[in-house]
DNA sequence: GAAGTAGGTCACAAGGTCAC
DNA sequence: GTGACCTTGTGACCTACTTC
């Protein structure tokens, strides 16, 4: 665990004091769970009070067996040149044993013949040391190889996931290119300040990455590109992808919700897996249209509908159906937990793990409403002129009442059948990435087609979202709560769509995706089983749209990653969208975007 | 649950919490502190790793439905339904009666607290025992539902002593994770020489252990590593919790120490473990690191003297470690309450109420120090332009800090004798108006004189505080800060000393006010009784410019107040300090007249 | 044997180089 | 400034050996 996987989503910094002792009774942390309800500051609490005896870990991995290895690991030999793409698609077998017998075969024997290699630019190293011959041989008939694998053709070429040359391997936590990887290296090494002739929003690909260094900077970010995401050493071998899940990793950024363009400029394919073909072939339609001059996003675009249901499943743009919430919905009153299919049993305890971790109820609105509590701060009406201090205010507004939320998030999450089995790389990669749809999913609850209101009752308007976000993505959230709205979900479903949310399997690097898929296709059963009529459809729509906006979200986060020292924001927040912080490291710091046009107030 | 209840919190947080809280068992008290102690606590990664879903063990996927272990989940909960609701009222009832019981008999049961406290220390591992991560079989092991409530079998990972990943192993005399042990075989075999580019006190963790060597080595031979450390063969049975001992010895470099010797900056004084020492020494020279040049040297406090008590127990000991020696009052140790005078008892009690909820310990700061955590933001490099902008971010930030020591002040106040008997105004009032004396004397332990540290590491320099005040007030917080410091107060005495500072009878209103007086001179006399000398008098100055300090920041508060619907500060901090905030106006429903209540009180 | 660690291995990525 | 190429450190896994 931990490694690779890990690594690039989770930064994991207290962790001296590990241990943690136990002694809490489920009644404690019933309790406790009542003081929850405010906001802010009750952090630690939970920490203890969900703790278990015996704190934890429960670490995946299916007891026996290890589930029939699937295809038989592809034998050591890397495939294409890079063999990182596997490292996304990770499957969880884990056979130890079958792994390294295979591994232990014929390391194939080095030729070392580039030994040789061009003196000159040995003698140069001052560096005294020992060299080890060993390396260099290697690293030499990994060219080699390399190049005759491309030749062999079809090893498609895994993307670089910033500007879509070939990747050369994990460079910060991001498949990248050498030049991606020498651009953000020397970025982060001495404070550059770029800047953006244009709008801040220019298209980074291969062909004109080096034309605004602004926006491949900003690129870099948003796929996550950051020192503290490197990983060094080898890549742990249980990463082999197994069943295939096609589902693109990120990518595809639909969030068409908001029925704004798609701005997509995500794109970077995540690599369909160990179909090179495949990507190759998501790249192409793109490039016919566009004749490519300077626009490959096209590609997500178009990839974003399309994608993978053509058919007529409520897009969600619709996600509006509407729909009467009656349908005795309510079922759920069964409660009676009797012998009931699996499916009900499966919302009951979703439910369950909901109530108890959910601060964002109708109850609450109600109160809210009630009081007119609902409060447009005259934020704008204040001094506009410092962009970007306004950002970071607003920044720290969000992340003042965003931040108590992760505790429920994570507390539901552990509550959710098979979610605590999970490796532990894995739950944190489904909560970091989860945590946001979860997040604004249920702040639906409170808000209005105008308004994202917090529980504590003050609101973000279209206008702070677009300074915070853009313009789309404003929007896109917005229309995203307006349509949940509509929907008028019961809390069982809302808990069964949450749970869905964040036990998705197409969160890029799971080792246990096959068993998050399992997980959440039995939550889909439930939801379908529980929302009748054509809500279920407009559930799925909804929760597609949920990962668009999520993902859309994790890039726009560039920002707030790349002003992280002056924001200071809290610990747990930043941990969470994965903001560098103060306690990662001392040094490097990014360098300062100019922060005017990085906004998109335009 | 919660809701409910979070919506009476939210409208007033403070109240709620001061009800709440009590009907937790010491125990409960007692571990939550646990993690609390280590205030990074907050991290993510420990959310997760740490707790397991309320005693819900985990459960790994069955062997083939999902749905099975699905099913198993529920026995856990106990109470029926979800539920939700009514837990808060009912709490609130139920409280009274325990609060009353709880306090009414003699706070000796307290015993452990010492042992338990301490988070990061050491005994954790109830368990059994390390298991080395190889062993991917037993964590599979899990998988059986039943497995969950026999609880067995989940462990903890272990962390490395080092960075902080998971260890796989003892290596090197040190539990320490595959990448430490690399690297310090790799460091002793080749005489390597490293370097710090920067001061030589780089934190080291998991996410950039590999920026600094010279540091990361460092801490390898500061907790213990050392090629005569090792351990061969198998473990013998019970040795096992032994191993983990060594904590102590880390380098507390704290401020003061840093500078002082010049040389082994991170010295590894104690080393309670046995190799080390020898060790250390050799790279000291080497290094010579901070060469005291940029240290923030001056700070009085002679720090290093620290430990060395070699036993285990010594260790949350050092909390108050010093003074304390002399005191005789060793608190915990006379756990068993017998008939000591009252003084010493009350002394007694209000330490305990103290550890249980407090973050600032010597620990934490040791361990921020020790890792150089210190993080100076160059907020001020930013624009300056905007005076009210950066006024705003700062107070955010301030915010975000203090914010959950709220819930630490409400605890401690709770638990000292006869304060919740005391009329909930006057509760309220006490709280309100001696919260910041009593946090600003906690965080003095982790600042500097020339910055107030908070407990994530950043710090506030003179400059921020001016911003966030005025120039005066800024001086005078950081005299004060500074004074403390010198003081060098032990935890027992601080305890006292925040605890007169709450129980102050002149705060304005009071009903109860002669009732509070004499619960204040009982403090002040434990106090004297306790700090022998001339100490007291320094004691007793200390309070009086608390006091005024107190009364400065409760004037200075009016920006914030006037500025409130811009700022829209956290709800609690928003209460404690009586800032407007949005519900509050709910009742009025409408004007924002922007001073509105805040006088309420003083 | 079983349990458990020092050391060795070598896939991999951070950084440095230096023609462009 | 860029990025193909190279050097070197890293760390996941193993093997060999030690101690119970
Ligand atoms: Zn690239
Ligand atoms: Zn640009
Ligand atoms: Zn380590
Ligand atoms: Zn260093």
């Amino acid at each position: 665990m931990t490694h690779p996987a890990r690594r690039g989503v989770a930064q994991a910094p207290l962790r001296a004091l590990q241990q943690q002792q136990h002694l809490y009774s489920l009644e404690c942390a019933l309790t406790r769970n009542l003081s929850i309800g405010t906001n802010y500051g009750d952090s630690l609490v939970w920490l203890v009070i969900l703790s278990s005896p015996d704190g934890v870990a429960a670490r995946g991995v299916a007891g026996r067996g290890n589930r029939e290895s699937f295809r038989a690991e592809r034998n050591s030999r890397k495939k294409a040149p890079p063999g990182y793409v596997t490292r996304y698609l990770s499957s969880i077998c884990m056979e130890r044993r079958a792994a390294s017998a295979a591994r232990r075969l014929p390391p194939v024997a080095r030729r070392p013949s580039s030994v040789v290699r061009r003196p000159s630019s040995v003698v140069r190293r001052p560096s005294s040391v020992v060299r080890r011959p060993s390396s260099v041989v290697l690293q030499a008939a990994e060219g080699g190889g390399a190049a005759a694998g491309a030749g062999g053709a079809v090893r498609a070429a895994v993307p670089c996931r910033v500007c879509g040359d070939k990747a050369s391997g994990y460079h910060y936590g991001v498949t990248s290119c050498e030049g991606c990887k020498g651009f953000f290296r020397r970025s982060i090494q001495k404070q550059i300040e770029y800047r953006c002739l244009r709008d801040g929003k220019c298209h980074v690909i291969r062909l004109n990455r080096n034309r605004c260094q602004f926006c491949r900077f900003k690129k870099c970010l948003a796929v996550g590109m950051s020192r503290d995401s490197v990983r060094y050493g080898r890549v742990p071998k249980r990463s082999r992808e197994c069943d295939t899940m096609p589902e693109l990793v990120h990518t595809e950024n639909e969030m068409g919700v908001g029925a704004a363009p798609g701005v997509a400029p995500g794109s970077a394919p995540g690599a369909a897996l160990g179909a090179a073909p495949s990507a190759a072939s998501s790249v192409a339609p793109s490039a016919a249209p566009g004749s490519g001059a300077a626009e490959p996003p096209a590609v997500t675009l178009g990839g974003a509908r399309s994608e993978t249901s053509p058919e007529p499943r409520a897009r969600e743009a619709d996600l509006g159906l509407e729909a009467r919430a009656e349908a005795g919905v309510d079922a759920d009153a069964e409660a009676q937990g009797g012998g009931e299919e699996p499916a009900q049993e499966l919302a009951r305890v979703v439910f369950a793990a909901h109530c108890n971790n959910n601060t964002y109820t109708d109850e609450l609105r109600r109160s809210l409403y009630n009081h007119s509590i609902i409060v447009l701060d005259d934020f704008d009406n204040e001094g506009d002129g410092t962009g970007s201090g306004e950002a970071a205010l607003l920044w720290h507004r969000l992340a003042a009442r965003m931040t108590p939320h992760v505790h429920e998030v994570v507390g539901f999450a552990k509550r959710l059948p098979g979610f605590y089995a999970l490796p532990q790389d894995d739950q944190l990669i489904l909560i970091k990435l989860g945590f946001f749809e979860v997040w604004l999913t249920r702040a639906a609850r409170l808000s209005t087609p105008a308004q994202l209101v917090f529980d504590d009752g003050t609101a973000f308007t279209h206008h702070h979202l677009e300074i915070l976000y853009d313009h789309e993505f404003a929007g896109a959230a917005l229309a995203y709560v307006a349509a949940l709205r509509r929907l008028r979900a019961s809390e069982q479903e809302l808990a069964l769509l949450t749970a869905g949310l964040l036990l998705s399997p197409h969160r890029a690097p799971l080792a246990a995706r096959d068993r998050v898929a399992r997980l959440h296709r039995a939550l889909d059963d439930a939801l379908r089983h529980l929302a009748r009529e054509g809500r279920a459809a407009a559930f799925a729509a909804a929760a597609r749209s949920a990962r668009a906006l999520g993902r859309r979200h994790h890039e726009l986060l560039w920002w707030p990653r790349a002003q992280w020292r002056r924001l200071a924001l809290p610990a747990l927040f930043a941990e969470v969208f994965d903001i560098p912080k103060a306690e990662d490291d001392n040094d490097a710091q990014f360098p300062r975007l100019d922060t005017h046009n990085a906004q998109s107030l335009n």
